[in-house]
DNA sequence: GAAGATTGAGAGTTCAATCTTC
DNA sequence: GAAGATTGAACTCTCAATCTTC
């Protein structure tokens, strides 16, 4: 997760410094949220990959995992699950193709479309994804040391950051 | 940046929903948080991106050679670059490695200590710097669609998230 | 011709191992 | 022995190209 040294001073606050030094107020704070958004990502996602390794899982599988496991018919075709995911389709096909071999997922021909392909969750792995997920709510998401209101105006000003990005309608 | 379809419905909201649905109402926001920050991340890291391209720049080179060109020396010790930009070593290697190929960094020996590797800035890189932070932050960080107390607000949380997670002292 | 999925190329990340120098 | 830097292995992501099926 990068470097471990800890600094005497945060260095997105000293970067948000410079950029007022040179001229740019203008976009100083954007920057400094940005730039916050990148390192708390890699945190968190570190902090969520470091729960999920004793269970061979990853952060982007995990979110396969869990998608498959709210369908009503434990499947859903490869396509629908980039859509949901909002990852690229080449993202899709690599991630469950580990679950596969993991024994945690399996591919089987779509019914109707032939050139779909369904992704469908083993008994296995829906043990797995469950046992996982209540070690992550946990360690992670139930203890990141905001409160109900700050995580609530966290998420709202992330969707609407993600609106005005054209992410959600 | 992963699929473009346009869902009828926000998928991290939708998470929301099945997580409490799933009796984990007491992970559910922090959940939505972090999906909310992945996903943000996911977006401004594209846009910047595909802003920096025509200067053949990725966001991680870029905020290498924004860090240079703030030093004073115009140069910095490897070392020291992985712990202000909070990355692995190896990272920063790869990155000035690429950027030393476009001509925008060269490598020296630190002139006191041997084991030590310099990092400076050209005088190209920096023209080439400042040039694509001024698109950067016209494209991007400028015109977020948030105001300044929102961004003021995003960076407050994230600040206490990234100081939760024993980022900053 | 368009849609769904896969594959390969190119970038970036982290961690562990290695080499050199302190 | 520890610190600084690099290298290689293993992952993930995106985009473009390709193949099959609609």
């Amino acid at each position: 997760m990068g470097s471990n040294e800890q600094l005497p001073f945060d260095p997105i606050a000293e970067a948000r410094r410079q950029w007022v030094t040179h001229g740019w107020e203008a976009s100083a704070a954007g920057m400094a949220a940005v730039t916050s958004v990148v390192r708390a990502h890699q945190l968190l996602v570190s902090r969520v990959d470091k729960v999920l390794a004793p269970y061979q899982l990853t952060f982007s599988r995990f979110e396969v995992l869990m998608l498959l496991s709210f369908t009503r018919r434990a499947s859903m075709a490869m396509g629908r699950m980039s859509t949901r995911l909002q990852v690229a389709p080449g993202s899709v096909t690599n991630a469950v193709a580990r679950l596969e071999r993991q024994g945690l997922v399996t591919r089987t021909a779509h019914p109707t479309d032939g050139r779909a392909t369904l992704a469908e969750i083993t008994p296995e792995g829906r043990r797995l994804a469950f046992e996982a997920a209540a070690e992550v709510n946990a360690a992670v998401f139930s203890s990141l040391g905001l409160d109900g209101a700050e995580l609530a105006e966290l998420f709202r000003l992330l969707g609407k950051l993600r609106r005005q990005a054209g992410d959600i309608v």
